[in-house]
RNA sequence: GCCCCCAUCGUCUAGAGGCCUAGGACGCCACCCUUUCAAGGUGGAGACCAGGGGUUCGAAUCCCCUUGGGGGCACCA
């Protein structure tokens, strides 16, 4: 058998699509799973939806999930690798052009100098009488003396691949044996535009072919295209490799996943903070399951289990929730280094915002750790947790500094008794079990439910009523703001009650 | 319209004829823990395995039909 090689074919028409990631993905796996070779590829024959821009996104995010390729193209100050290239299509037309005027010398395709407009027309008839869309071949049977008619009314001719009548039939690796007429196929196939540039399904194959791909793991989107490269790897004398068609990833009506209805761009979860672990193992599970009832594993574990018969047939909705839980766990198990280099990003990002005032260092970071590791469904929700401390001062919404079970007033005593009980513990008391003993004291010694004055000193120092644990929290604000912002908000009360 | 694919809790899934009065996870609801929020723990609701026929001693698992959903049918990829 020979070496299995896959690859993953992006086209730089958008930023990687989380559809385009799973396929990466589990063309990867199956690579890494046989010991076989993966491939990247980037079809950007599209001149006109193509730019460099979401090549490099695409590259970047392939990248930054860790889906390495073993071959690919020249990118990011990185040299080509692998002895099929070039890896860009663009750079590779000599090769299509070549092919397609092979497949004309063997009449296996002919020019087609039908206009879009004629097209067009034909596709409107079709339609009217309820017809399937399909080339009507008016340009199939055209003599020599009718080629050169219209060549010198100035027609440029695009290349249409013969569909010949019959049966295609081939055994997915997911779905088994697949069966379809090529009646059903739409008719002669173009594969050459007018203007030279060849069209997808017919690179798609000369490039796989000469790249030796073995193993075509694709979306389920290109199930009925198949018969289509079938016959043309065949045309082209060249064995045809297997096939897998993986299923869908569906927006939350159950269709195909879009960027109208979904968040579909990998860099936006990447924006949010999702990290990468979260992301591949979510997506792993997204048609394929371990088979056992272990939810989080690592790339390289996946990898190891991997298998394309275990994969799913039916679509799966794309459940932003279970991500997050997934992300959560992840964070959780991170190493605290680690952490907080990916962690620095978002608070820097804030800080670069203006919606804190300082942007706090590695160790400053790493010392929170125990009091965020556990409340960060995605990285991003950082600032929305310790923003307070860094910040010079923090909004407060009066109404929140009074619990439910107390009054104005209350709120306002509470706030000033918590500030005196601090003060007079000295900075040799202002520490996690003192100043808990101290505030507890306070609330005992005026009746008071001690998590009413916690909630707020709470708001009072943070803004907020759900923040890290108040004590910790408090240690980290040093003595002088708790006690500034204790005072400042037991005058704002002050200063809306009547006297 | 034509062709192809698919079908287990709301969602992701386990299940490859008897272990299934269908298991797990997310989400949801309680309770416990608790200074808030999380996390964690315990429990619960939630799928007559789309429906109907077969095959079989026995079917979520095999076959057929129906229904439903999706995808494809470009000088897009």
């Amino acid at each position: 058998m020979p070496d299995v090689r896959v690859r993953i074919a992006p086209s730089p028409t958008g930023p990687l699509h989380i559809g385009t990631a799973r396929t990466a993905l589990f063309n990867y796996l199956y690579a890494r799973h046989v010991g076989g070779t993966f491939v990247l590829r980037l079809e950007d024959t599209d001149q006109a939806r193509s730019t460099e821009g979401f090549e490099r996104d695409i590259l970047e995010h392939l990248h930054w999930l860790g889906l390495a390729w073993d071959e690919g193209p020249a990118a990011g100050g990185r040299a080509e690798r692998g002895p099929h290239g070039p890896y860009r299509q663009m750079a590779r037309l000599p090769l299509y052009a070549e092919a397609a005027a092979r497949l004309v010398a063997e009449d296996r395709a002919y020019p087609c100098y039908c206009s879009p407009d004629e097209l067009e027309a034909d596709r409107r008839a079709q339609e009217a009488s309820r017809q399937p869309p399909r080339y009507v071949g008016r340009c199939a049977t055209l003599t020599a003396a009718e080629r050169a008619a219209r060549e010198a009314e100035g027609r440029r001719p695009a290349v249409r691949f013969r569909i010949e009548p019959g049966v295609v039939a081939f055994d997915d690796l997911i779905r088994g044996r697949v069966e379809i007429d090529t009646a059903a196929l739409g008719g002669d196939l173009v594969i050459v535009r007018a203007d030279g540039t060849p069209l997808y399904h017919f690179t798609v194959v000369v490039d796989d072919a000469a790249m030796g791909i073995t193993h075509v793991i694709r979306g389920e989107d290109h199930l009925s295209n198949t018969p289509k490269h079938i016959l043309l790897f065949r045309a082209l004398g060249h064995p045809v490799p297997a096939f897998a068609h993986l299923p869908l990833i569906l927006n939350p009506d159950r269709t195909k996943m879009s960027k109208r209805k979904s968040q579909t761009a990998v860099r936006d979860y990447v924006a949010e903070g999702f990290v990468r672990e979260a992301l591949v193992n979510y997506l792993a599970y997204l048609g394929w399951s371990p088979g056992t009832e272990e939810d989080v594993l690592p790339l390289a574990e996946i990898a190891a289990r991997f298998d394309l018969a275990a994969v799913q047939k039916g679509g799966a909705v794309f459940d932003r929730a279970r991500l997050e839980w997934l992300n959560g766990q992840w964070i959780r198990r991170l190493a605290d280094d680690d952490l907080v280099e990916r962690l620095a990003p978002f608070l820097e990002a804030d800080w670069a915002a203006g919606r804190i005032d300082r942007n706090p260092g590695p160790a400053e970071i790493a010392a929170l750790l125990p009091l965020v590791r556990e409340r960060l469904p995605v990285l991003g929700a950082i600032g929305e947790l310790v923003g307070f401390l860094f910040s010079d001062a923090v909004a407060i919404d009066p109404a929140l500094l009074v619990p439910k079970r107390w009054e104005r007033a209350t709120a306002r005593a509470g706030l000033a008794e918590a500030s005196r009980a601090i003060d007079a513990a000295g900075p040799e008391g202002f520490a996690v079990g003192p100043l808990e003993g101290a505030l507890r004291g306070v609330a005992g010694a005026n009746g008071w439910k001690a998590g009413d004055l916690f909630m707020a000193v709470r708001v009072a120092l943070t803004g907020r009523t759900a923040t890290p644990p108040l004590f910790e929290s408090m240690v980290a604000l040093g003595r002088e703001r708790v006690l500034a912002r204790l005072d400042r908000a037991a005058r704002a009360l002050e200063a809306e009650t009547p006297a």
